[in-house]
DNA sequence: CCTTAAGCATACCGATCGTTTTACATAAGC
DNA sequence: GCTTATGTAAAACGATCGGTATGCTTAAGG
């Protein structure tokens, strides 16, 4: 249906140089929102406008295609710790803005957190995707950690895993629930927990201009 | 290999009249274990030790499968509210207990909740099982709600759902990480919320005698 | 320009999936 | 003990999966 004009090869058009990043583009949208293995290669490369062979060309197999997909999210989805150069917003919120989430404006159903789902989409621990995922989980509970650290929280090791874990909790509960209105439930609970740690700072070290807020 | 003495059907002894329990007992061993989408009916007759003929006789698809398995969960999963004839634990003591998980002696892979990898494994939320694992979801909450409740706690909903979404950061986050330890971790964050809750009850009225143990 | 690296369409492969079919066997209840 | 509902083994079906092969086309850089 809607074929081109002639009937040789005219229905998609040559796409020129740019085939890694529109598949990497195609993987980051269909992986997310249908899952890995719902998402075939052909309807991959269909929507890539990319042929298979340039696909397979790129990527070597499938397995190799999610992680270069899970790897391209490390960097988008992981909070960063506060550096001297950058002008960065107070440790409180720094902590709580991983549930500040921004729905996309598709009607397409909510999937939480994409290590998450892969998680539970690809049941071996030993598989690739599965100890990516797994790494990531680690590093972002790391990451709260060490952001609760320099705020000279009494026991940052237990406020990160305590944070990665109410975030983990709005994520899935949102994919089963279809919905992301789980994210205010777990910041509530985050906010509490982030006060009372800060709470136990100002007797350790003075408070700073940046501080609260 | 190992086949029976003789060459025409001795493999398999025949099992009796048990054929539909024998299924479902297989389908809660496997699709809890290796997830819905990774076990196959191949694999599933032969554990259940049922032809695959027998098998779509009690089920005549997958999903309906599916279906059932999830159904038989519900009962036994799903946190029971106290009823007046039965000895019933303090609330407290109820509350908290759908973080004491009890992990099965085997080696295998941990995975955290049925429901909520079932809601991962099957994107679609149209789907019989990711409606039954958000419904599922829904009652679980709902049930924390009314032991909340009972216990004359100021928002039962509130804490209802901040207990349901801890219990799925611990069940998702132990899915990911291929352990169980983070349940001990939801569990401290929800006893300061129960006894944060509860703290406000004997104000409204006096304590009993199951109040606190 | 013109070469050539890169991309194209499409048919096909073997494996595996859920499901059906064929022909046969036996445990359970009267 | 006979009947029959219930069970069995095994092959095969069509669909779909990840992945490959073939042959041709074109965009991009010197």
């Amino acid at each position: 249906m809607l074929k081109g004009v002639t009937e040789s090869h005219p229905v998609r058009r040559r796409r020129g140089r740019g085939a890694r990043e529109r598949i990497l583009k195609a993987a980051t949208q269909l992986f997310t929102a249908q899952g890995v293995n719902a998402t075939g290669m052909d309807q991959l490369s269909t929507v890539a406008e990319v042929s298979k062979r340039t696909l397979y060309t790129h990527f070597p197999s499938k397995d190799e295609l999610v992680g270069a997909y899970l790897q391209s999210l490390v960097d988008a989805l992981l909070p960063v710790p506060p550096s001297p150069d950058r002008p960065t917003p107070s440790p409180r919120e720094q902590l709580l803005a991983v549930f500040d989430w921004k729905r996309p404006e598709t009607t397409a159903p909510f999937r939480g957190c994409p290590f998450l789902n892969v998680s539970a989409e690809v049941p071996d621990p030993g598989h690739s995707a599965h100890q990516l995922a797994a790494a990531y989980k680690r590093e972002f509970a790391r990451r709260l950690t060490d952001i609760a650290r320099q705020a000279g929280v009494a026991d940052p090791e237990t406020l990160g895993e305590q944070l990665a874990l109410l975030f983990d909790g709005a994520a899935a509960r949102g994919t089963a629930l279809n919905s992301s209105h789980t994210a205010a439930c777990a910041r509530s609970i985050a906010e509490s927990l982030v006060d009372a740690a800060l709470a136990g700072v100002s007797v350790m070290r003075p408070v700073t201009s940046s501080q609260r807020h």
